[in-house]
DNA sequence: CCAAATTATGCAACTAAGTCGCAAAGGAAA
DNA sequence: TTTCCTTTGCGACTTAGTTGCATAATTTGG
C-alpha cells in the first residue's frame, strides 16, 4: 500500500509485512490510545494474536510506539509522541491525552498514567 | 489485638475479623505500597487469596486503601493518604512516592502513575 | 449467654490478556 | 531460483485476579 511505510521500515531494518504495514495503518489513523481489540476491529487483515503482540513490542522496542495500562487491565498503544498524560475515568473508562507540567522529577519519565473521574461524569 | 483497629471497623461498620486486621497491620507497617504476593508474607495469618481480595476490595470502597498496577501486572495497595504520585522504574521495578504539582486538571485524580527510569538506573 | 441472621472464609474451578514453542510460510539478497 | 533468516499461525500455556458454593465466624436480639 503506501511506500512511506515502506521506508519506515527499511529505516528501523525490520521486513516489511502486511501484518506490520496494517497495525501502523490503524494506529496513524486513530485519535486516541487503542488496545488489541479496537485494532483487531480496524484491521483490514485478519492476525493471530501472537503475531500482534510480537510486532508491538517490536515497534515498542524501537521507540515507534508507546504502551500503556488502562484500568480494564489491557494496553493500549499509541504512536510515539512527545511524552504526554493519559487521563483515565474510572466510571466511563474514556481515555483522554493532555499536558502536564510535572516540574522537575529526577529520572527519565516515559509514561504518565493519571486515574480518577473525568468532568463529565464528575456530578 | 490493636483496639484500635476494632474501632475502625466499627466505624466503618464492617466485621471485624483477623484476616481483615492483618491486612491492615501490613500495610501499617508498610512504607511503600505492596502486592498481594508482599502482604502475604508479612502476614501473620494464613489467608486464601480469594479472601484477599474480596477484603482490599471492601477497603478500597470504603476509601481506606489505594490502588494501582505496576508494569509487573500486579495490583499495589497502600493505605490511603493525600492524592501523591508513583513512579515506576521499568528497569529495577522499584516504587518510589512522591509529591508532584500537576497544575490545573479537570476533573477528580485519585491516582497518578509516572514510568520510567530512575536516576539511579538512569546512567 | 445462647440462637438466629448475616457476613466472611476457604476451596476449587474459572477467566482472560498476554506469552511461548514449533512447524510452515514469507521476505530479502545473491 | 535458491538459500537464509525472519515472521506467522496455531494451540497450548501462564498467571493475577474472580466467582460460586458450602462451611465457619461474627454480630445482634432476646
Amino acid at each position: 500500500m503506501s511506500e512511506q511505510l515502506q521506508n519506515v521500515f527499511q529505516q528501523y531494518d525490520i521486513k516489511f509485512t502486511t501484518a506490520r504495514a496494517s497495525i501502523l495503518e490503524v494506529l496513524k489513523v486513530a485519535n486516541s490510545p487503542l488496545n488489541y481489540e479496537q485494532i483487531k476491529e480496524h484491521m483490514s487483515v485478519k492476525m493471530d494474536k501472537a503475531t500482534f503482540y510480537r510486532n508491538i513490542a517490536k515497534f515498542e522496542e524501537l521507540g515507534m510506539v508507546h504502551k500503556f495500562e488502562s484500568d480494564d487491565r489491557k494496553w493500549y498503544f499509541e504512536l510515539s509522541s512527545t511524552t504526554h498524560a493519559h487521563f483515565i475515568c474510572e466510571q466511563c473508562h474514556k481515555i483522554t491525552c493532555m499536558e502536564v507540567d510535572l516540574g522537575k522529577v529526577e529520572g527519565e519519565v516515559t509514561s504518565i498514567v493519571l486515574k480518577g473521574t473525568c468532568k463529565e461524569c464528575h456530578s
